[in-house]
DNA sequence: ATCTCCCGCCATATG
DNA sequence: CATATGGCGGGAGAT
C-alpha cells in the first residue's frame, strides 16, 4: 500500500502488543503520537521495563538473566505488567516514552550492559539475537543495527544465524590500528580535503561546476569499494556468514571509524562523512536521496559509536552555521610505542612525514561472493577491479615516481613512511609485515602441473569448477603438499595476524601489500598493483619474510606444524572453495581483458588472501623450501609473459627471485600452526593475548611474541639489506629463538600493554585517551623503523597536517591546497 | 524549519 | 520454502 506510514508512537503504548500482533493493531497510518496530553498513558509497560531495566546495573540484569534464563520472559513481562499497574497510579510524567527512549543509543546500551566489555577468554559469551530482542523488546532490525556495528569493531562476531560471540573490547585496540592503517591507506586525510575544497569553491561560485580536476582526483580515490577490515581471531565463522557482499553497514562503520582515527582534529562531520562515504563507490552523484539515506545510516552508527563512548557529538560552525559532527572520544590508537618515544625525545624531528602504521598486517579475502554464479552480480566491482589495475598499471608505467595514488591502496600500501612505526602492543602490530600469504591453490597437483607447464593453457582443470573456464593455475607454485590448503588462520590467539576482505578490485593491493613476499614472483599483476612507491614496500616485505622464514625454520616443531595444516584444511576448505570459484571470476576477467596471462597471474593470488604469520613456522620450512625452489622456478621462468608492469616493479628479478620462492616455501609452514596455538584457540580464538598468556604454558601468545620480537629485530635487517634477505636473515633468525627463550618477559610485557590499552576504553570518559601510556619500554626496535622506506616521491608524496592553536587546520599536500577554514566545535 | 533517526517494508541471503 | 538479514527511505519527534 502505498500509504504506510510510520506507526505512531502511540503504538508504544504497548510493546508487548506490539510485538506479538502489531500487525493488525496499527493501521498503517502512522498513528499520531498521541500528545502526551494523558500523563499516564504515555508509558506503557514496556517503557516501564526499560526504565527499570536501564536504570539496573548490569550486574542485575545479568543476575536477572541467569536465574531465569528460559522463563525470563514471561516472568519479565509480568513483572512488568506488575510495574505498570503500580506504576499506573503513580506518575509517570517523565518517563514518556518518547521517542528518545526507543532511540538505538539507548538500545545499545542496554545491550551493551548485558555483556562485559572485557570477557574472560576463558568462557565466551554468545549472543541468541532471539534472547536480545525478546528481552530488550525490540524489534530484531534494531539489534542487526547494533551488532552490525560492533561486528565492524569485532567486538562480537558472527557464529550462525542468531548466534553470534561475544568478544567486547579486547580486540578494540587492534581493530582501531587496522582502521587507522587502512583509513591511511585509503587516503582519507586527502579525501576529506578535497571534499572541503569543493565546498569552498562552491563558494564562490554557487553554480557549481566543480573543478575537473577535484572530481578527477576525488575519483580516482575512490576504489576501496567495499571491503571489510578483520581480524584474525575474529574472522567470520563458517562459510556461513561469509562473503556477502551485505557488508555495507559494516563496512561504512569502519570507514567511519576510520575518518575519525586519521583526520587530525579527530572530528568529522556527518555531512564529510557521507560524502566520501557515497564519493567511494559513485563519483559524485549529487544524488540528494542518496546523501540523505547516507545521512540517515550514519546516525545510526553513530548511535551505537556513541554508546560505546567512542565517539561523542559535536557541532563544527563554519561560515556556513552549524552542522552536527562527531569527536573521536575513543581511545587514541598507539601510533607505536617507539615513535612515542621519539617524539618526546624529539618532535621536531620528522615533522612532514606522516607516520604511518608499518605494513599492513592485514590480509585479505575476497569479499566477493563466493558463490560463483550469483556472484557475477558484482560485476561491476570486477569491472572496477579491471579498470583499476590497468590505471595502476598506466601510472606506474608513466610516472612510476610521482605518488601515484594508490586506489585501493587500500590495504597495502601505506605510503612510504613507515618511518616511524612502531610496534604495537598487541599482535597487530607486530604483525605487520609478518605474514605471508597463502595462495589457494586448488591442489598442488594443480599447481605443480602448472609451474611445470608454465603455460597457463595447459592446466587442466582439475575440478569441475562450474565455471567453465578452468581455473587458472596459480602462479604460484605450489607446494609439494597436498594438501596446501589454503587458509588457514591466522592464528587467532596471537592475534598476530588479521585479514581483510577485499574488494575485487583490490585484489591486487593486496597482493601488494601483502607481504609481497608472498606473491610471488611472478605476479607481474599484483605487482602492478603495487604503487610505485610500495615497491619498497615490497622489498621490505619481502625481506621480512625471508627472515622469518630462516628463523623460523630452526625452531622446532615441524610436526605440530604439519599436523595443523591439514585439520585447518578442513574448515577452511570451504573457504578454499569459494576463493576458487574467485578465481575463475577473475579469470574471467582477465579474459576480459584480453592479458590472460598477466592479468591471470594476479588475480589468481590474491584469492588466497590469507596472511599467516611466520612465527609460526617451523624449521619445517626448510626442506620445504628446497622443495619449492622447484617451483619458484617455475614461477621465475615466468618471464614468458612479463608484463608491463613487471618491468614497473622496483626490484629487480634477482631480488625477486630470491625472495619469492622463499617466500613460497614459507607459506606451507606458516600453515602449520604450532600446536599449542590451535589447542588454545578453537574457533574463534580473540586475541586476549594477555589472558591466556599468564596461565597456559603453552599459550600461543608466547609463541607469538617470539615471533614477533623476531620480525622487530629481523625487519630493520631486511630492510636494509633487500638483495639478499636470506643471508642477512638466518642469523637473525637464530636470534630469534634465543629471543623466544626469554619470551616470558616479552610476554609480561605485552599483556601490560594491552592491558592498559583496553582501560581507557570504557569507562574512561576523559576525551583525550591518547596519551601515552607509558613509554614502555619497546622492544627493541626501533631503529627499525626509520628509514624504512624512503620516498621515492620525495618530498612531497606524503601529506603533511599542523594544526595552529586555534585549531585551524592546514593540510599541505603536494599538489592540493586547501584552504584554511575556522571550525569551531561545540561539544553538547 | 532543521536535525535526528525510528519504523518497518521488502529485497536478499541463508539454511 | 521459511527465516534471517539488512538496505532503504518515509515521515514522525526533538529542537
Amino acid at each position: 500500500r502505498n500509504v504506510l506510514k510510520t506507526p505512531l508512537k502511540q503504538a508504544a503504548t504497548s510493546q508487548v502488543v506490539l510485538t506479538e500482533r502489531q500487525p493488525d493493531c496499527q493501521p498503517l497510518t502512522t498513528p499520531p503520537k498521541p500528545k502526551d496530553t494523558s500523563p499516564a498513558e504515555p508509558w506503557t509497560p514496556t517503557s516501564n521495563l526499560k526504565m527499570l531495566i536501564s536504570a539496573a546495573s548490569p550486574e542485575i540484569r545479568s543476575r536477572e538473566q541467569r536465574k531465569q534464563l528460559s522463563n525470563s520472559s514471561t516472568e519479565v513481562l509480568q513483572a512488568k505488567h506488575c510495574l505498570q499497574e503500580h506504576l499506573l497510579g503513580d506518575e509517570y510524567e517523565k518517563s514518556q516514552p518518547s521517542r528518545k527512549e526507543k532511540s538505538l543509543g539507548l538500545l545499545c546500551h542496554k545491550f551493551l550492559a548485558r555483556y562485559p566489555d572485557y570477557p574472560s577468554p576463558a568462557q565466551k559469551s554468545y549472543i541468541c539475537l532471539d534472547e536480545v530482542t525478546e528481552e530488550l523488546h525490540v524489534e530484531r532490525r534494531r539489534i542487526y543495527d547494533i551488532v552490525n556495528v560492533l561486528e565492524s569493531l569485532h567486538m562480537v562476531s558472527r557464529l550462525a544465524r542468531n548466534r553470534y560471540v561475544w568478544h567486547g573490547r579486547h580486540n578494540l585496540p587492534q581493530t582501531l590500528q587496522a582502521l587507522k592503517k587502512v583509513g591511511e591507506e585509503n587516503k582519507y586525510i586527502q579525501q576529506i580535503q578535497m571534499i572541503k575544497k569543493r565546498e569552498y569553491e562552491h563558494e564562490f561560485d554557487p553554480d557549481g561546476e566543480r573543478s575537473e580536476e577535484t572530481a578527477s582526483s576525488l575519483g580516482s580515490s575512490e576504489q576501496s569499494e567495499m571491503s571489510f577490515v578483520e581480524l584474525p581471531g575474529v574472522e567470520f565463522r563458517a562459510a556461513s556468514v561469509n562473503g556477502r557482499k551485505y557488508k555495507s553497514l559494516r563496512v561504512m562503520s569502519q570507514k567511519f571509524v576510520m575518518l575519525f582515527l586519521v583526520s587530525t582534529p579527530q572530528i568529522v562531520s556527518l555531512e564529510v562523512a557521507a560524502k566520501i562515504l557515497i564519493g567511494e563507490d559513485q563519483l559524485e552523484d549529487l544524488d540528494k536521496s542518496k546523501f540523505k539515506t547516507k545521512i540517515r545510516r550514519l546516525y545510526d552508527i553513530a548511535n551505537v559509536l556513541s554508546s560505546l563512548k567512542l565517539i561523542k557529538k559535536v557541532h563544527v560552525t563554519e561560515e556556513r552555521g552549524r552542522k552536527p559532527a562527531f569527536k573521536w572520544t575513543g581511545p587514541e590508537v598507539l601510533p607505536n610505542i617507539q615513535d612515542t618515544k621519539l617524539e618526546a625525545t624529539s618532535t621536531t624531528c620528522s615533522p612532514p612525514v606522516s607516520e604511518s602504521v608499518p605494513s599492513k598486517e592485514h590480509c585479505s579475502k575476497n569479499l566477493f561472493p563466493s558463490k560463483g554464479k550469483q556472484n557475477f552480480t558484482r560485476h561491476s566491482s570486477l569491472i572496477k577491479l579491471v579498470k583499476s589495475i590497468e590505471n595502476d598499471r598506466r601510472k606506474i608505467q608513466s610516472a612510476p615516481t610521482s605518488p601515484v595514488k594508490m586506489s585501493t591502496s587500500s590495504l597495502c600500501a601505506t605510503e612510504n613512511n613507515l618511518s616511524g612505526h612502531s610496534f604495537l602492543p598487541e599482535g597487530i602490530k607486530i604483525c605487520l609485515g609478518f605474514f605471508v600469504c597463502l595462495f589457494c591453490l586448488r591442489t598442488a597437483e594443480e599447481m605443480q602441473m602448472k609451474c611445470a607447464l608454465s603455460s597457463p593453457e595447459a592446466v587442466p582443470k582439475p575440478e569441475p569448477p562450474q565455471q567453465p573456464p578452468p581455473s587458472q593455475p596459480l602462479g604460484v607454485c605450489p607446494a609439494s603438499h597436498s594438501s596446501v590448503s589454503p587458509v588457514i588462520l591466522p592464528h587467532p590467539h596471537s592475534g598476530v595476524s588479521y585479514a581483510i576482505y577485499l574488494h575485487p578490485s583490490q585484489a591486487h593491493t593486496v597482493t601488494t601489500y601483502s607481504p609481497g613476499f608472498m606473491l610471488q614472483p611472478l605476479p607481474c599483476a599484483n605487482v602492478t598493483g603495487i604503487k610505485s612507491n610500495n615497491s619498497k614496500v615490497l622489498n621490505k616485505i619481502t625481506t621480512e619474510e625471508g627472515d622469518n622464514q630462516i628463523a623460523t625454520a630452526e625452531p622446532t616443531k615441524p610436526l605440530a606444524a604439519e599436523e595443523r595444516p591439514e585439520m585447518k584444511s578442513e574448515t577452511s576448505s570451504q573457504r578454499c572453495l569459494k576463493r576458487s570459484q574467485a578465481l575463475q571470476e577473475n579469470n574471467l576477467i582477465k579474459r576480459h581483458r584480453g592479458d590472460e596471462e598477466s592479468l591471470g597471474t594476479s588475480l589468481t593470488f590474491f584469492p588466497s588472501g590469507y596472511l599467516i604469520p611466520l612465527t609460526h613456522c617451523t624449521h619445517g620450512t626448510k626442506a620445504d623450501c628446497s622443495n619449492k625452489e622447484k617451483a619458484g622456478m617455475c614461477s621465475l621462468q615466468h618471464p614468458t609473459y612479463s608484463s608491463p608492469i613487471t618491468g614497473v616493479i622496483p626490484m629487480t628479478a634477482s631480488e625477486l627471485k630470491t625472495v619469492n620462492i622463499p617466500a613460497f616455501h614459507i607459506t606451507p609452514l606458516n600453515i602449520m600452526l604450532s600446536p599449542n596455538s590451535i589447542a588454545a584457540a578453537p574457533v574463534l580464538g580473540n586475541s586476549c593475548l594477555n589472558s591466556s598468556t599468564a596461565s597456559s604454558v603453552q599459550n600461543p601468545s608466547s609463541s607469538a611474541l617470539n615471533f614477533m620480537l623476531q620480525h622487530i629485530g629481523l625487519i630493520p635487517a631486511g630492510v636494509q639489506v633487500p638483495a639478499n634477505p636470506v643471508l642477512q636473515h638466518v642469523p637473525v633468525s637464530s636470534q630469534a629463538e634465543s629471543t623466544s627463550h626469554s619470551s616470558g618477559n616479552t610476554s609480561v610485557q605485552e599483556g601490560k600493554v594491552s592491558t592498559k590499552t583496553l582501560r581507557p576504553g570504557r569507562g574512561g570518559s576523559s576525551g583525550k585517551v591518547g596519551e601515552p601510556s607509558a613509554p614502555k619500554e619497546p622492544q627493541e626496535p626501533q631503529a627499525v623503523t626509520e628509514s624504512f622506506f624512503r620516498t621515492p616521491g620525495g618530498p612531497n608524496s606524503g601529506s603533511s597536517l599542523s594544526t595552529n592553536s586555534d585549531g585551524t587546520e592546514r593540510i599541505s599536500q603536494g599538489t592540493l591546497y586547501i584552504p584554511q577554514r575556522k571550525l569551531e566545535v561545540l561539544e553538547d
